[in-house]
DNA sequence: CAGTCGTTTCACAAAGTTGTGAAGACTGTG
DNA sequence: CACAGTCTTCACAACTTTGTGAAACGACTG
Protein backbone atom coordinates (compact mmCIF):
# COMPACT_ATOMS: atom_id res chain seq x y z
CA UNK A 1 0.00 0.00 0.00
CA UNK A 2 2.27 3.01 -1.58
CA UNK A 3 -0.63 5.49 -0.99
CA UNK A 4 1.35 8.25 1.12
CA UNK A 5 -2.54 9.67 2.08
CA UNK A 6 -3.42 6.88 3.72
CA UNK A 7 -0.53 6.65 6.11
CA UNK A 8 -2.50 8.52 8.80
CA UNK A 9 -5.37 6.16 9.36
CA UNK A 10 -3.12 3.36 10.19
CA UNK A 11 -2.22 2.59 13.52
CA UNK A 12 1.54 1.70 12.78
CA UNK A 13 4.30 3.66 14.29
CA UNK A 14 4.74 5.59 11.05
CA UNK A 15 7.84 7.74 11.72
CA UNK A 16 6.95 11.49 12.56
CA UNK A 17 7.45 13.66 9.19
CA UNK A 18 8.06 17.33 8.79
CA UNK A 19 4.68 19.05 7.26
CA UNK A 20 6.38 21.43 4.93
CA UNK A 21 3.30 23.95 4.88
CA UNK A 22 3.15 24.36 8.43
CA UNK A 23 6.89 24.86 8.51
CA UNK A 24 7.10 27.99 6.77
CA UNK A 25 4.07 29.19 8.12
CA UNK A 26 6.30 29.09 11.50
CA UNK A 27 9.00 30.40 9.23
CA UNK A 28 7.32 33.68 8.32
CA UNK A 29 5.20 33.93 11.75
CA UNK A 30 8.65 33.75 13.41
CA UNK A 31 10.10 35.93 11.16
CA UNK A 32 7.23 38.89 11.45
CA UNK A 33 7.39 38.63 15.32
CA UNK A 34 10.47 39.57 14.92
CA UNK A 35 11.06 42.06 11.84
CA UNK A 36 7.84 43.70 14.56
CA UNK A 37 10.89 44.26 17.26
CA UNK A 38 13.20 45.63 14.95
CA UNK A 39 15.16 43.00 13.51
CA UNK A 40 15.25 43.12 9.40
CA UNK A 41 12.80 41.67 7.71
CA UNK A 42 14.26 39.51 4.98
CA UNK A 43 17.27 38.40 7.68
CA UNK A 44 14.46 37.34 9.98
CA UNK A 45 13.15 34.87 7.12
CA UNK A 46 16.56 33.47 6.13
CA UNK A 47 17.54 33.02 9.66
CA UNK A 48 14.05 30.75 10.64
CA UNK A 49 14.38 29.01 6.97
CA UNK A 50 18.34 27.62 7.76
CA UNK A 51 17.08 26.79 11.29
CA UNK A 52 13.77 24.67 10.21
CA UNK A 53 16.20 22.86 7.52
CA UNK A 54 17.83 19.60 8.80
CA UNK A 55 21.15 20.71 6.76
CA UNK A 56 22.52 23.93 5.93
CA UNK A 57 21.25 25.31 2.85
CA UNK A 58 22.58 27.23 0.12
CA UNK A 59 21.71 30.59 -0.95
CA UNK A 60 19.32 29.19 -3.59
CA UNK A 61 17.91 27.10 -1.89
CA UNK A 62 16.72 30.13 0.66
CA UNK A 63 15.83 31.96 -2.41
CA UNK A 64 13.68 29.37 -3.62
CA UNK A 65 12.15 28.54 -0.11
CA UNK A 66 11.30 32.25 0.38
CA UNK A 67 10.55 32.82 -3.37
CA UNK A 68 12.71 36.00 -2.74
CA UNK A 69 15.61 37.30 -5.12
CA UNK A 70 19.49 35.93 -4.90
CA UNK A 71 20.08 39.93 -4.10
CA UNK A 72 17.74 39.90 -0.98
CA UNK A 73 19.20 36.54 0.31
CA UNK A 74 22.71 37.83 -0.63
CA UNK A 75 21.86 40.92 1.78
CA UNK A 76 20.40 38.93 4.71
CA UNK A 77 23.33 36.29 5.18
CA UNK A 78 25.83 39.34 4.88
CA UNK A 79 23.42 41.08 7.94
CA UNK A 80 23.46 37.40 9.67
CA UNK A 81 26.87 36.41 9.18
CA UNK A 82 28.22 39.47 10.55
CA UNK A 83 26.36 39.17 14.16
CA UNK A 84 27.53 35.23 14.49
CA UNK A 85 24.09 34.06 13.93
CA UNK A 86 24.79 32.28 10.72
CA UNK A 87 27.83 30.69 9.44
CA UNK A 88 29.47 30.66 5.95
CA UNK A 89 30.34 27.19 4.88
CA UNK A 90 32.62 27.03 1.55
CA UNK A 91 31.12 23.81 -0.14
CA UNK A 92 34.10 21.47 -1.74
CA UNK A 93 34.21 20.81 -5.24
CA UNK A 94 31.65 23.56 -5.44
CA UNK A 95 31.60 27.51 -5.68
CA UNK A 96 28.28 27.47 -3.83
CA UNK A 97 28.58 27.83 -0.53
CA UNK A 98 26.00 26.64 2.37
CA UNK A 99 25.04 28.47 5.24
CA UNK A 100 24.23 26.93 8.39
CA UNK A 101 23.77 28.00 12.41
CA UNK A 102 27.49 28.44 14.68
CA UNK A 103 27.67 25.64 17.17
CA UNK A 104 26.38 28.24 20.16
CA UNK A 105 22.87 29.14 19.66
CA UNK A 106 22.30 32.64 18.12
CA UNK A 107 19.87 33.14 20.50
CA UNK A 108 21.19 33.26 23.75
CA UNK A 109 24.00 35.95 22.40
CA UNK A 110 21.60 38.21 20.65
CA UNK A 111 19.36 38.05 23.80
CA UNK A 112 21.97 38.92 26.65
CA UNK A 113 24.72 41.00 24.45
CA UNK A 114 22.53 43.24 22.40
CA UNK A 115 22.99 46.05 25.32
CA UNK A 116 19.42 47.31 24.77
CA UNK A 117 19.11 48.31 28.15
CA UNK A 118 22.50 50.18 28.33
CA UNK A 119 22.03 52.62 25.49
CA UNK A 120 18.83 53.49 27.76
CA UNK A 121 20.93 53.91 30.67
CA UNK A 122 23.29 56.24 28.27
CA UNK A 123 20.60 58.44 26.83
CA UNK A 124 18.75 58.41 30.81
CA UNK A 125 22.08 59.42 32.02
CA UNK A 126 21.60 62.48 29.74
CA UNK A 127 17.96 63.21 30.99
CA UNK A 128 18.82 63.08 34.80
CA UNK A 129 22.03 65.25 33.97
CA UNK A 130 19.38 68.12 32.01
CA UNK A 131 16.78 67.59 34.96
CA UNK A 132 18.91 68.67 37.79
CA UNK A 133 18.88 65.24 38.80
CA UNK A 134 16.57 64.09 41.87
CA UNK A 135 15.18 67.82 42.91
CA UNK A 136 12.98 67.95 40.31
CA UNK A 137 9.79 66.13 39.77
CA UNK A 138 10.52 65.14 36.41
CA UNK A 139 14.56 64.70 37.78
CA UNK A 140 13.42 62.36 40.47
CA UNK A 141 11.03 60.58 37.66
CA UNK A 142 13.78 59.90 34.89
CA UNK A 143 16.56 58.77 37.41
CA UNK A 144 13.77 56.15 38.48
CA UNK A 145 13.30 54.93 35.28
CA UNK A 146 17.50 54.70 34.58
CA UNK A 147 17.51 52.52 37.67
CA UNK A 148 15.34 50.33 36.44
CA UNK A 149 16.66 49.83 33.58
CA UNK A 150 19.99 49.60 35.20
CA UNK A 151 18.45 46.49 37.01
CA UNK A 152 17.11 45.21 34.25
CA UNK A 153 20.52 45.16 31.92
CA UNK A 154 22.05 43.47 35.05
CA UNK A 155 19.38 40.81 34.91
CA UNK A 156 20.16 40.35 31.36
CA UNK A 157 23.75 40.41 31.82
CA UNK A 158 23.29 37.41 34.19
CA UNK A 159 20.54 35.59 32.42
CA UNK A 160 22.79 33.47 29.91
CA UNK A 161 24.67 32.25 32.81
CA UNK A 162 21.88 31.25 34.89
CA UNK A 163 20.40 29.70 31.77
CA UNK A 164 23.75 27.63 30.93
CA UNK A 165 23.52 26.49 34.82
CA UNK A 166 19.93 25.62 34.35
CA UNK A 167 20.40 22.95 31.26
CA UNK A 168 23.19 21.67 32.84
CA UNK A 169 21.02 21.09 35.97
CA UNK A 170 18.65 19.20 33.82
CA UNK A 171 20.88 17.21 32.09
CA UNK A 172 21.59 19.14 28.29
CA UNK A 173 24.81 20.41 29.51
CA UNK A 174 26.88 17.48 27.21
CA UNK B 1 21.47 91.48 40.72
CA UNK B 2 18.94 90.33 38.88
CA UNK B 3 21.34 88.97 35.49
CA UNK B 4 20.64 85.29 35.64
CA UNK B 5 22.79 84.76 32.83
CA UNK B 6 25.48 85.84 35.59
CA UNK B 7 24.88 83.31 38.01
CA UNK B 8 26.34 80.12 36.86
CA UNK B 9 29.60 81.90 37.98
CA UNK B 10 28.89 82.72 41.48
CA UNK B 11 30.04 80.25 43.88
CA UNK B 12 26.54 80.26 46.17
CA UNK B 13 25.06 77.86 46.40
CA UNK B 14 22.28 77.71 43.13
CA UNK B 15 19.83 75.42 42.74
CA UNK B 16 20.39 73.14 40.34
CA UNK B 17 18.05 74.01 37.01
CA UNK B 18 16.74 71.94 34.09
CA UNK B 19 18.51 73.23 30.38
CA UNK B 20 15.58 72.98 28.50
CA UNK B 21 18.07 71.98 25.16
CA UNK B 22 19.53 69.30 26.90
CA UNK B 23 15.90 68.00 27.74
CA UNK B 24 14.77 67.93 24.35
CA UNK B 25 17.93 66.45 23.24
CA UNK B 26 17.24 63.51 26.22
CA UNK B 27 13.44 63.38 24.89
CA UNK B 28 14.47 62.38 21.01
CA UNK B 29 16.97 60.56 21.73
CA UNK B 30 15.09 57.94 24.24
CA UNK B 31 12.29 58.06 21.86
CA UNK B 32 14.48 57.22 18.71
CA UNK B 33 15.80 54.27 21.09
CA UNK B 34 12.36 53.37 21.57
CA UNK B 35 11.18 53.81 18.12
CA UNK B 36 14.25 51.12 17.07
CA UNK B 37 12.70 48.74 18.57
CA UNK B 38 8.80 48.91 17.33
CA UNK B 39 7.60 51.20 19.67
CA UNK B 40 5.97 54.07 17.51
CA UNK B 41 7.85 57.02 17.25
CA UNK B 42 5.33 59.90 17.78
CA UNK B 43 4.23 58.16 20.67
CA UNK B 44 7.99 58.02 22.58
CA UNK B 45 8.37 61.37 21.93
CA UNK B 46 5.45 62.36 23.75
CA UNK B 47 5.95 59.54 26.79
CA UNK B 48 9.08 61.17 27.16
CA UNK B 49 8.13 64.90 26.76
CA UNK B 50 5.32 64.45 29.46
CA UNK B 51 7.92 62.72 31.56
CA UNK B 52 10.54 65.42 31.60
CA UNK B 53 7.95 68.05 32.47
CA UNK B 54 7.36 68.74 36.19
CA UNK B 55 3.45 69.20 35.82
CA UNK B 56 0.89 67.60 33.52
CA UNK B 57 0.89 68.85 29.93
CA UNK B 58 -1.63 70.06 27.65
CA UNK B 59 -1.99 68.60 24.36
CA UNK B 60 -1.27 72.20 23.21
CA UNK B 61 1.94 72.07 25.16
CA UNK B 62 2.95 68.93 24.18
CA UNK B 63 2.76 70.01 20.60
CA UNK B 64 4.59 72.71 21.30
CA UNK B 65 7.54 71.78 22.71
CA UNK B 66 7.60 68.83 19.95
CA UNK B 67 6.63 70.83 16.67
CA UNK B 68 4.25 68.90 15.77
CA UNK B 69 0.48 69.37 14.85
CA UNK B 70 -2.29 68.19 17.42
CA UNK B 71 -3.73 65.91 15.13
CA UNK B 72 -0.30 63.81 15.94
CA UNK B 73 -0.34 64.52 19.53
CA UNK B 74 -4.02 62.98 19.30
CA UNK B 75 -3.03 59.94 17.91
CA UNK B 76 -0.22 59.92 20.50
CA UNK B 77 -2.01 60.39 23.45
CA UNK B 78 -4.61 57.69 21.88
CA UNK B 79 -1.68 55.01 22.03
CA UNK B 80 -0.49 55.97 24.80
CA UNK B 81 -3.61 56.20 27.28
CA UNK B 82 -4.70 52.92 25.62
CA UNK B 83 -1.95 50.89 27.39
CA UNK B 84 -1.75 53.00 30.39
CA UNK B 85 1.54 55.03 29.81
CA UNK B 86 -0.23 57.67 30.36
CA UNK B 87 -3.13 59.32 31.92
CA UNK B 88 -5.79 61.96 31.37
CA UNK B 89 -6.83 64.53 33.60
CA UNK B 90 -9.62 66.45 32.95
CA UNK B 91 -9.15 70.08 33.74
CA UNK B 92 -11.72 72.00 35.84
CA UNK B 93 -13.00 74.34 34.32
CA UNK B 94 -11.71 74.12 31.42
CA UNK B 95 -11.96 72.17 28.67
CA UNK B 96 -8.18 71.13 28.01
CA UNK B 97 -7.37 68.09 29.35
CA UNK B 98 -3.93 67.54 31.05
CA UNK B 99 -2.02 64.26 30.44
CA UNK B 100 0.69 63.29 33.14
CA UNK B 101 1.61 59.94 34.38
CA UNK B 102 0.07 57.22 35.92
CA UNK B 103 0.71 56.45 39.47
CA UNK B 104 2.29 52.96 39.14
CA UNK B 105 5.33 54.27 36.75
CA UNK B 106 4.83 52.71 32.82
CA UNK B 107 8.32 50.79 32.36
CA UNK B 108 7.94 48.32 34.84
CA UNK B 109 4.65 47.04 33.05
CA UNK B 110 5.65 47.47 29.72
CA UNK B 111 8.93 45.61 29.92
CA UNK B 112 7.44 42.85 32.41
CA UNK B 113 3.99 42.36 31.18
CA UNK B 114 4.27 42.74 27.11
CA UNK B 115 4.60 38.87 26.87
CA UNK B 116 6.93 39.54 23.60
CA UNK B 117 8.29 36.15 24.76
CA UNK B 118 5.11 34.98 25.07
CA UNK B 119 4.57 35.12 21.54
CA UNK B 120 7.75 33.51 20.67
CA UNK B 121 6.90 30.67 22.30
CA UNK B 122 3.64 30.22 20.43
CA UNK B 123 4.43 30.56 17.17
CA UNK B 124 7.26 27.94 18.33
CA UNK B 125 5.04 25.58 19.21
CA UNK B 126 3.91 25.44 15.50
CA UNK B 127 7.30 24.82 14.49
CA UNK B 128 8.08 21.88 16.68
CA UNK B 129 4.63 20.24 15.68
CA UNK B 130 5.74 21.38 11.73
CA UNK B 131 9.10 19.55 12.23
CA UNK B 132 8.04 16.65 14.08
CA UNK B 133 9.11 17.44 17.21
CA UNK B 134 12.44 16.33 18.48
CA UNK B 135 13.18 13.52 15.61
CA UNK B 136 14.92 15.44 13.20
CA UNK B 137 18.03 17.48 13.63
CA UNK B 138 15.40 21.00 12.82
CA UNK B 139 12.79 20.13 15.38
CA UNK B 140 15.10 19.70 17.64
CA UNK B 141 16.66 23.16 17.09
CA UNK B 142 13.20 24.75 17.40
CA UNK B 143 12.25 23.39 20.55
CA UNK B 144 16.12 24.23 22.10
CA UNK B 145 15.06 28.02 21.28
CA UNK B 146 11.64 27.95 22.28
CA UNK B 147 12.80 26.21 25.74
CA UNK B 148 15.50 29.39 26.07
CA UNK B 149 12.58 31.37 25.49
CA UNK B 150 10.64 29.52 27.96
CA UNK B 151 13.08 30.28 30.44
CA UNK B 152 13.58 34.18 29.35
CA UNK B 153 9.68 34.72 29.86
CA UNK B 154 9.84 33.39 33.18
CA UNK B 155 12.64 35.42 34.48
CA UNK B 156 10.77 38.20 32.87
CA UNK B 157 7.84 37.29 34.75
CA UNK B 158 9.53 37.57 37.94
CA UNK B 159 11.21 40.21 37.59
CA UNK B 160 9.06 42.90 38.40
CA UNK B 161 8.72 41.46 41.28
CA UNK B 162 12.36 40.91 42.25
CA UNK B 163 12.83 44.88 41.44
CA UNK B 164 9.96 45.76 44.24
CA UNK B 165 11.70 43.74 46.58
CA UNK B 166 15.19 45.61 45.57
CA UNK B 167 13.29 48.90 45.84
CA UNK B 168 11.94 48.31 49.61
CA UNK B 169 15.24 46.59 50.54
CA UNK B 170 17.21 49.72 49.60
CA UNK B 171 14.62 51.99 50.71
CA UNK B 172 12.45 53.34 48.54
CA UNK B 173 9.35 51.20 49.87
CA UNK B 174 7.05 54.28 50.55
C1' DC C 1 43.00 32.50 -20.13
C1' DA C 2 38.27 32.23 -21.75
C1' DG C 3 33.93 30.33 -20.01
C1' DT C 4 30.61 29.55 -16.60
C1' DC C 5 28.38 29.50 -12.35
C1' DG C 6 27.36 31.67 -8.18
C1' DT C 7 27.49 35.89 -5.48
C1' DT C 8 27.47 40.81 -4.74
C1' DT C 9 26.45 45.60 -5.75
C1' DC C 10 23.60 49.34 -7.16
C1' DA C 11 19.92 52.27 -8.94
C1' DC C 12 15.29 52.16 -8.81
C1' DA C 13 10.39 50.88 -7.99
C1' DA C 14 6.90 49.19 -4.92
C1' DA C 15 5.09 49.25 -0.53
C1' DG C 16 4.59 50.79 3.98
C1' DT C 17 4.87 54.42 7.62
C1' DT C 18 4.26 58.65 9.58
C1' DG C 19 2.64 63.22 10.31
C1' DT C 20 -0.04 67.17 8.21
C1' DG C 21 -3.98 70.15 7.11
C1' DA C 22 -8.61 70.62 7.00
C1' DA C 23 -12.96 69.35 8.14
C1' DG C 24 -15.93 67.44 11.66
C1' DA C 25 -17.62 66.41 16.26
C1' DC C 26 -18.21 67.25 20.92
C1' DT C 27 -19.03 70.18 25.03
C1' DG C 28 -19.74 73.83 27.88
C1' DT C 29 -21.19 79.00 27.75
C1' DG C 30 -23.64 83.25 26.96
C1' DC D 1 -29.35 77.38 20.54
C1' DA D 2 -25.55 79.59 18.31
C1' DC D 3 -20.73 80.10 19.30
C1' DA D 4 -16.01 79.10 20.62
C1' DG D 5 -12.51 76.21 22.09
C1' DT D 6 -10.64 71.64 22.06
C1' DC D 7 -10.06 67.20 20.46
C1' DT D 8 -10.62 63.64 16.76
C1' DT D 9 -10.89 61.76 12.16
C1' DC D 10 -9.52 61.26 7.49
C1' DA D 11 -7.43 61.70 2.91
C1' DC D 12 -3.19 62.75 1.36
C1' DA D 13 1.79 63.84 0.80
C1' DA D 14 6.50 63.23 2.30
C1' DC D 15 9.61 60.09 3.72
C1' DT D 16 11.58 55.58 4.68
C1' DT D 17 12.18 50.90 4.02
C1' DT D 18 12.51 46.93 1.43
C1' DG D 19 13.33 43.90 -2.34
C1' DT D 20 14.06 43.57 -7.46
C1' DG D 21 16.52 43.27 -11.93
C1' DA D 22 20.56 43.95 -14.22
C1' DA D 23 25.14 44.33 -14.42
C1' DA D 24 29.61 43.60 -12.38
C1' DC D 25 32.55 40.73 -9.99
C1' DG D 26 35.30 36.62 -8.58
C1' DA D 27 36.78 32.06 -8.70
C1' DC D 28 37.15 27.54 -10.22
C1' DT D 29 37.52 24.62 -14.75
C1' DG D 30 38.96 22.93 -18.72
Amino acid sequence: MPDDAEESRMITADPPRRNDEAVHLFVERMAMAFAEVGFPRMAARVLFTVMSADDALTAAEIGERLEVSAAAVSGAVRYLTQFGMLVREPVKGSRRDRYGLPDNPWYEGTITKTGLYKNFIDIADGGVDALAGGSTPAGERVAEMREFFVFVQEEIDSLGERWRARRAATGHGG
